[in-house]
Order: structure tokens, then sequence, then C-alpha cells
DNA sequence: GTCTATATCAGGATAGAC
DNA sequence: GTCTATCCTGATATAGAC
């Protein structure tokens, strides 16, 4: 009988991932176009050589990136820093704050919506599988809180939170990836209060 | 006495606006780093030295184009088109209608804005050109709006102008930049009109 | 001021030794 | 499977004639 040969048709994994962390740097600084090979084989310390044999050419690397970045990425999934149990105001405040906090600590974020924003025209797939990934996954995680919580008296779940993530990316947007928070100043509280004054029943009583 | 001669010394416009018109074509469709010199001196019908000797280098080039397009471009302004003597649900709904038909009508305005995005981490000077000539308007134009009807009852006027159009920019965003809006599907009027709801107090009267 | 022709060099991708 | 060395296309930018 044959011998259990261990698995190792993919091309030594240890490379590989050498590689996406360099490849990851650079199309993450410059973007696709703006990538440069030999600044990759630099930075993974591997041959250009080698890079082709693991990968067919630039936009095959580019595309395992990026979509490899979707999934790991989280700009929503905050659910399980968070106490479910608190009063649902206090609740979506946290979850915005939590979301701010996060994409402003985290420049790879902000570099990767640009690209994923930047490229959508030339890689529709790609600004799909970010959509799948992380807006939707957002969308529909708020929408089934909102439902959950008819105390609420939420009238369209589903809009309102498109409007409560809305707000909250078009802030990133202005702030983070625009840098331009000084142009079109306001204070983060003050956002998030009146965003959730809007939300929940004027007349709210017990929240 | 000294002959007045003709001012020129602004090398000749008529190419100049050949230049550019070529330019801003190759730049959204390539982004800066894909955008190519030759193909914009085809476009344009001149030869590349003429692109040098109008523009010191790509970069130059670049820039006037989307500033230019930054002072031309309206997303929010369109005021002259509206009828200000509507009731201002009826106002603001006519104001967002406009707003999302602008967009899905003219691609010219995604791919601006996904250059906007994508090189704003290069060019950060041309993301606060964008913010001051585009975002600002259309926040202080709704906030100015939102004060001067105090029949609606809006407590905090300057955020909720945000979330009107931090709401709108992310379906523009989703739906057309992204091109995903099969993927999160949401009826437009539906949107609009729950996001009005959100918006005017509930206690709704005479509006 | 505008062109043609060219310098210069960097990019992605591959051949062939080990 | 990995490297070194190289191919070759095509890019930005310029020199020099008209």
């Amino acid at each position: 009988m044959t011998k259990a040969k261990p698995v190792e048709r993919e091309l030594s994994s240890k490379k590989t991932e050498l590689i996406l962390e360099g490849a990851m740097q650079e199309f993450l600084e410059h973007g696709y176009a703006g990538a440069r090979i030999d600044r990759i084989v630099e930075a993974a310390g591997v041959s250009k050589a080698t890079v082709y044999r693991h990968f067919p050419d630039k936009e095959a690397l580019f595309t395992a990136i990026i979509q490899q970045m979707s999934c790991r990425k989280t700009i929503f999934e905050l659910q399980s820093q968070q106490s479910f149990e608190e009063s649902p105001s206090v609740f979506l405040k946290q979850y915005a704050s939590k979301m701010l906090d996060n994409v402003a600590e985290d420049p790879q974020v902000l570099t990767f919506l640009r690209i994923i924003v930047g490229e959508s025209g030339r890689f529709p797939e790609l600004a799909r599988a970010f959509v799948i990934n992380i807006e939707k996954v957002g969308l529909e995680f708020l929408t089934q809180y909102l439902t959950n919580h008819p105390q609420l008296q939420i009238a369209d779940p589903e809009v309102t939170a498109r409007v409560f993530i809305g707000t909250l990316i078009h802030f990133v947007i202005l702030r983070d990836v625009l840098q331009s928070g000084d142009l079109v100043p306001i204070e983060r509280d003050r956002l998030l209060d009146s965003l959730l004054n809007l939300i929940v029943s004027k007349n709210e009583v017990s929240l």
C-alpha cells in the first residue's frame, strides 16, 4: 500500500504567507496600478520568480489580497466585545463609538476602504465581496437588533439601520478617509447623541 | 508709445483645453497611476512635447483636472432647479431624488468619486478641495434650510443635515459606486420616505 | 509653440541553473 | 521550488528642428 504522503501540493505556504504579507502592504499603500512587484519582492524577502510561481500575475495577487481582507477586516462586527444586555440606546451608542474608534485606530482599514472604492470601477467583484462580507453583515445585524427591540418603536428597521450606518460611514469618510474633519467639524458625541435621538422614538419613556 | 500688444502670455488656451479634456477622460478612467500620457496625447490630438510645455509633469496635470472638476461638478447644488415654495417634506424629498438621479445619470460623477476617495491618501489636498467645494456646500445649505423652517422642529439641524446627506451618500456608494445595489436591495422611495419620517418631527401636523 | 524623434529607465514577466 | 540574470515592452520626460 502506498505510504500516506504528507499533503504539500500547495506550494510551500510559508513563502506564500510572506508574499501575501508584502503584497498587502504594497497594494494598500499604492493601489493596484501604483503597486510595484519589485517592492513586494523586497518586502517579502523572496525572489521575483517565486512570486510568479505562486501567483499567475499581478492581478491575481491583488484580488487574493483584497478578498482575504474582505473576510478578515471587521468594521461592524463588534458584537462580541459588547454587552448585549445594555439598554438599546446605550448599546447603539457603544456600537457606533466602537466602530468609529476601530476605524480611527487602524490605518489599514482606511487604506482598505480607499482601495475598494478607488478600484471598484475596474474590480467590481472586489467591491461586491466587500459589500457582502462587511456592509451586508453590519446592516443585517442592526436591522435584526432594531427589530428585536420593539420598545424602540422603529417604524422601518431596515431603513433605520441604513440611516444609522450611512451616517457613521459618511462621518468616517469625511474625517478619516478624506482627512477633512476640520473643514466640516462636528463633535463626535453630539453627532452620536443627536443621531440616536432621531432614531429612537421621540416619546421615549424607558429605553 | 508702445502698441498695446494682445495678451497671450498664457500658452495658447486652445490646446490647453484639448489637453485638459483628454486628460480628464484618461484620469477618470484609469486613476492617477494607471493613466498614460500617450493616451492623453492621442485623445487630445497634440504632441507629447506640447503637453509638457503646458504642464510641468503628470502630477500637475492630474491636480489641475481634479481641482477643476471639484469646482464644476454639482452633486448637491440642485437648488436652482427646485421650487423653494414647496412644503418642506416635499422639498426635501425632491432634493434627495434629484441628487440620486444626478449621480445615476452621470457616470462621470461616479468615476470622479472613485478617484477622490481612491487617491485621497496620496493627494489629500484634492480630497479637501472636494469637501470644501461639494460636501460643505451641501451640508451648509441643508443646515440652513432646516434652520429656516422651524415648523419642522428639528432639534439639531447640523446633525440632521449630516444624517440626511450621509444616508444618501451611503446609498449612492452601495448602489452606484460599488455596483452592489442588488446585494443589499432597498426600494428607493421607501428609503426616502422612511428617512424623511425619521427626520421630520413625529407629531407632524402641517408640513 | 509645436512637432518628430529619442533618451532613459522602470515595469511585469520568464529562462535556466541549482 | 527557489534563485539570479535577463528580456522587452512601454512609461515619463526632453532635445532639437521648424
